[in-house]
DNA sequence: GGCCAGGGCAAAG
DNA sequence: CTTTGCCATGGC
């Protein structure tokens, strides 16, 4: 399946730091593992990506997962000319999508995340894969490994996790996985839940009931992990632009509705903007 | 070798 | 309610 839009750019998406299993393994190649699903894509030209997967999972499980459905144009029209650096960002990052993953999988990758850069967080997200997730046997002969499932993380103990290097971060490991294993924590069920049964703030406050989530942690598995894209994720560039660019303040309220979006544009900027 | 990374927490002001 | 020190480890 052939895709043709602007607004897809899976360099761009891989890099954004949202997907910690999207590889690009040859220039324009990429692999992505999502749960205990592999895909592999192409770029064949600027907005031309293909999908190398049957086209009845292309319709049932992709399209949805790269968020096809969405009109990004209209975001970016949003978006007021005498705001320049939020233009600039917005040009630079044209072609991000925010993925619907897993909530589990981006629950645990945005615990690992904290304090940490983004190469040491795709580190550890494979080494708890390799470790703890199931094998799956190629068609390529390679071997991947889907993301472990709560129930097979639920019996590992602290030190096993601090094994893995990831450092003070164990127990909030080990108390994730019983939580979602034992089913105190439906992620599912919030998942499939409309906004008016689950409002974000609902969803936030429950993550946050996790000892090692915080505000920026519980915001990243909504925006994510659950797809409401109005969340507004603060980690320490997106605090850096607010300070350096906009004097303190955001106008987020401007992009209601879709300022994860936003966010995510400022974030890649702020990170990929003038390097190289 | 020092600095910083998609933070959170508890103690202290 | 807002600061401050600490937490392990890896990448650059």
């Amino acid at each position: 399946m052939i895709v043709q839009n602007d607004y897809l750019d899976l360099h761009k998406t891989a890099e954004s730091g949202q997907c910690f299993r999207m590889r690009e393994t040859a220039p324009g190649c990429f692999t992505l593992i999502a749960g205990s699903r592999l895909l592999h894509l192409r770029t064949l030209a600027p907005g031309k990506t293909e999908f190398l997967c049957p086209d009845e999972e292309f319709w049932q499980v992709w399209h949805r997962y790269f968020d096809l459905d969405t009109n990004y144009a209209f975001m970016e029209a949003r978006v007021p000319a005498s705001d320049t650096y939020l233009s600039a960002a917005v040009s630079f990052g044209r072609g991000i999508r925010i993925l619907r993953q897993d909530p589990w999988e981006m629950f645990v990758t945005f615990i690992l995340s904290q304090r940490r850069s983004i190469p040491a967080i795709k580190k550890s997200v494979e080494t708890l894969c390799t470790r703890y997730g199931e094998q799956m046997h190629a068609a390529d002969g390679e071997t991947y490994y889907a993301f472990p499932t709560a129930e097979a993380l639920s019996g590992i103990c602290e030190q096993e996790f601090r094994d893995c290097a990831v450092g003070y971060r164990a127990p909030y490991l080990c108390e994730a996985a019983s939580l979602a294993a034992s089913g105190r924590l439906d992620l599912a069920a919030m998942a499939k839940a409309s906004p008016a049964e689950w409002p974000d703030e609902a969803i936030v406050m429950t993550l946050e009931c996790a000892s090692g989530v915080g505000p920026k942690v519980a915001n990243c598995v909504l925006l994510f992990g659950f797809h409401r894209i109005d969340a507004f994720p603060k980690d320490v560039w997106i605090n850096r632009v607010i300070d350096t660019e906009y004097n303190g303040h955001f106008p987020v309220e401007r992009y209601h509705g879709f300022a994860g979006v936003i966010q995510q544009y400022l974030f890649y900027y702020a990170r990929n903007g003038q390097k190289k």
